[in-house]
DNA sequence: GCAATTGGATCCGCTTGCGTATCTTAACCT
DNA sequence: AGGTTAAGATACGCAAGCGGATCCAATTGC
């Protein structure tokens, strides 16, 4: 900004608030033009600043992808309504709400960055997230098996993802959230059945 | 080339023989650069021939792009086994072989191609292929319930696509053709369940 | 065999992004 | 208050790709 705004006096940016609004920038950048046009002059003019501070801190293009994508990137909390529909029901809707985008972006926008560094979705994910837990279905699978809901036998991964996959799937068909009306069909006509339930047979119908 | 092969004399190509030569230099380029390395140079150096030829024919980049996937990009073949369970593994083992690497290269690599030109997958689609067949998969569900090996009640489009849909996903997800094992895992412990068939009920089996 | 095509090499000016250097001055520290 | 840090503007040479123009010679058609 060469302009002065209005006639306050000029604000100049520090520390974490700075390093903030830069990744926010560069999240911006990122999700309109692609890993392509993740370059530094982009973000420095999104961002309001200048290349030389992104360079200062983030010397490698990968150095400022990790730093944003690390603040876009939360684990997701796993539900526990009592109910298995339920819980599948939450935790679908909130990976279609939080993750709608970053899945697109991880998944194809970050292809090139993918290609360019010999890297994969996995190397990533494991700079992103600590440790690789059991998979969030697994999970509500588990519990459901507990309370007795569900039979004890053992299932495929592909069953026990099987909400999740789909989901992921139409993201990436639409590039984009998914309707909820999508997440409610896949639940209750293709997962529930799967399992050996009907939808309305657990409490909590919808 | 400014070298002399050998000491043959120096062989130049023409009309149809070039055209093929460029599409095929233009498919390897966009395979392993993605549609940002797709440019005019890397495609004429590939196809051992300059820019100024490329720009003869084509004289937008989108017309190279659309030459170039008209040659690779064939309508699928519907199987007629005479069994739902083989129809299927047919079909999904083509899909896997034939479009293994054209759906990540439509689905990922032209994501940017689709960005800067505000279209969509439906809309490139449709400038490839002539028309809106009905979807491979419900072609072979209604021969099925034709034969009988099916009850003729409406299925949604989601469970009657739901093979082509985790291939496809499957294929998003490790950028590449998927195992055989996971076709034959999609197709008996999760469709034919779900549509009421047990793998083996139905004759030939695997 | 000769003339008309057209493949292929080379060069042009332009733009964009790179990665770095320099300089100013605002914001912070003590 | 005075000194230190670092934000932010600007400029740099470099490289890649663009979209052409020019030129030569290999191929083809007659």
């Amino acid at each position: 900004m060469s302009e002065r705004h209005g006639e306050g006096a000029p604000t100049r940016r520090r520390g974490a608030t700075l390093e903030n609004a830069i990744t926010d920038a560069a999240w911006a950048v990122l999700v309109e033009h692609g890993y392509n046009g993740f370059t530094y002059e982009a973000v420095a003019a999104r961002a309001g600043t200048s290349k030389p501070v992104l360079y200062r801190r983030w010397p490698q293009r990968e150095d400022l992808l990790i730093a944003t994508l690390t603040r876009y990137w939360r684990p997701l909390g796993i539900p526990d309504t009592g109910s298995l529909r339920q819980d599948a029901l939450t935790l679908l809707r909130a990976v279609n709400a939080e993750r709608g985008r970053t899945v697109i972006l991880l998944r194809i926008h970050l292809a090139d960055y993918f290609r360019e560094t010999g890297t994969d979705f996995n190397d990533l994910r494991s700079r992103l997230l600590p440790a690789d837990r059991t998979p969030p279905f697994a999970q509500l699978v588990d519990r459901a098996a507990a309370r007795g809901e569900l039979t004890d036998v053992p299932r495929s991964a592909r069953v026990v993802n099987l909400p999740f996959d789909l989901v992921r799937h139409d993201m990436l068909m639409t590039m984009g959230p998914v309707p909820d009306e999508s997440i409610v069909e896949i639940v209750d006509t293709v997962w529930l059945p799967l399992l050996g339930l009907s939808p309305h047979a657990t409490h909590a119908g919808h």
